[in-house]
DNA sequence: TATGAATGAGGCTTCATTCAT
DNA sequence: AATGAATGAAGCCTCATTCAT
């Protein structure tokens, strides 16, 4: 499988009372998985039942029967990626602890985009751009995602200012909303362009601002 | 209008030759028009060629015979929009003469957002994310676009740098990448939390990074 | 029904791996008996896909569900033909064992065209003359159909030959190839001219050169 | 341009009186030729008005101008083809006056066949083949074509037999209408096989059986 | 748990024609 | 004589979902 973020085979701790049996379970992330493939890919709209159901090999009932819903789906799909991001279970690290740890969550998110020969933006970036007035409750499972990728690099730089290695003037939370807002706009930017060196310069840009917050 | 780019009524320059009678091109540019709204407001995807059709008051045989097709329409939309940002024909001005026209630059895309309440992402950026393997065409069209938008900041830098009130380290290229990434990234922030602070935050950070390279 | 083939109900060999619930198949088939009339009345270009589902009492989904496109219905059709052809299911008898099923031949393409009331062409000559350059997958169907029909036909030629009824300048091959556009060409003529007459006549004129082979 | 049947250009007796000026009869039969081989080539229900229109260079309006509907347009067709036949004007001779000339008419067809690679039928048989029970008109303008193609065979056929020339079971009517019948139904062969053989395979049979009726 | 048949609304596009200039 | 703008019905197909087994 071709994406960023793994779903943990197996456990899925949010999901363990339904999961009436194991071959059932397998199933339903079978199809979760290939659904974030493929919401990747081509995006949430762009991608119908029928293509999940095939790429999972699973039948019409089953997708219904397990999500109700697409949407039902996008949102499942959306919460095993925040299960996966709590719980570390991804690819990219993004529990941050130092300056090397950064600089590798920056680099890395790109790396992740150049393995997909740049034609493919971040996996949530491309659903959340497709949100609609409608869609409250996936707004919200994003809203999150992005919080709690945003939380982990604020604890860092909470860390260093409590540990006096930040300068007065860097606030934390701020600089959280700034390493997502840039990193977003990198990957979007390299998508479009569909060239690494742009969505790189502007990463060497946000880095050299953070670190001139270090005392 | 609700859009944050006009199409500019009755001249458009790169256009003048197709436009053989007065009244086609009056309709054509309705449907432009409602289109670049609808695909700011829902994305490409979600707007169907009948919501275009009924929101300019045409007929469906007219969507065809000015654009071909659907693509045809975005391609036509993005074009527009490429010439008024060529021309300055937008609402919010994107050549930038000056400290405080790059920071009314920053945060005039923010307080469009907020003309929208916060539900609408970048017109461009929403059109950019949702970009699939086959559409090389559209993509080069906003690969001109953020081009464009990259150009004239790159032409502030430059000057400034020229000029000597840019310390040596200052890459105006690169900063032109920073800049439309921030900004692009700082608007999916807005979208997704439908809130304006983060995106805000992201906006002053940049700015402060920015400013550190005057000398 | 008002075709000159007939579908076996219930059977049908080569589809039968395909055919997962005997409730599918039986729509499968109402929809391909439905098609092959209308595209035997007025072409297949002629016949909307809703002018069949409408026929077949059907959805739209069911339509595509089994057939993935008009196309492909198409392709079934033939098939089915083709099918009923090797199998012998059809009310006019292919095989040719004796001069008097020859000429039964000849008449029943005729009487078959009369219970039309000379409105309708040869069915399978319908949907070759429609014909074009991308067709080449039906053009193989049909071209298959031809053959079947032409093979009934030179294999009595060939055993009267082998049998030394048949004068030495007597080739099998090409009487076959004879036999099958004679009878082509006779339909065209009593579908423009909508009277039999001119059908029979040419009919005539072929049975009188053939048997004149005999010795 | 690449059709079996010329309309003679400038001159079109049967029109003379709706051709207000030379410019406008032009105008006229470039759509009336432009029609002729695409008709020929796709058959009519798969030709558009705008196809014509843009193979002709001309406008919407002028279509409509001259013929009034797509109906009229083929109607149009069908009569200078016609005139064609009747005044001589086309490249394969119509007019019988000898055995080899009747060879030639025989083989003529499917050299015309051949110089399309086989991947079109009769122009007229290909129109026949779509013909509706709602095309009365057109169907009787086919009627009328193929009685004049038939005319000139029995024609000949009839020559012969007052001149002695053939056997007394000879009956030209009946002939003729077996020589249209076998070389409609050998080029509707020789398209769906796209090959020349069976086609020639049956045009040889025909000749050899005509040829017996002389004496 | 699993399969795929069935449904119908809606998406994108083409068509034949009429109208205004 | 000529152009092309305008119209809306219809064509082919996809979608999300429900139902029956």
């Amino acid at each position: 499988m071709a994406n960023g973020i793994v779903v943990p085979k197996g456990i899925c701790s949010t999901r363990i009372m339904k999961a009436k049996s194991a071959r059932g379970e397998e199933t339903r992330l079978r199809m979760i998985r290939a659904a974030q493939d493929l919401f990747h890919k081509q995006g949430v709209r762009a991608t119908s039942p029928d293509q999940i159901i095939e790429a999972s090999r699973t039948g019409k009932g089953q997708f219904y029967h397990y999500f109700g819903s697409k949407e039902g789906l996008v949102h499942e799909v959306l919460r095993a990626q925040l299960d996966a991001i709590k719980t570390g279970a991804t690819p990219l690290e993004y529990k941050i602890r130092s300056w090397e740890d950064l600089e590798r969550w920056f680099i890395g998110h790109i790396e992740q985009q150049k393995s997909f020969n740049m034609s493919r933006g971040c996996p949530f970036g491309t659903i959340a751009n497709e949100l609609g007035e409608g869609d409250e409750l996936l707004r919200l499972d994003l809203s999150l995602i992005f919080e709690m990728i945003r939380h982990h690099v604020v604890v860092f730089f909470g860390g260093e200012k409590s540990a006096g290695r930040l300068c007065p003037a860097a606030d934390p939370e701020q600089m959280g909303d700034f390493c997502v807002a840039a990193i977003q706009g990198a990957m979007m930017m390299g998508k479009v362009k569909r060239d690494s060196k742009p969505a790189e310069a502007a990463v060497r840009e946000a880095l050299a601002h953070l670190k001139r917050y270090a005392i």
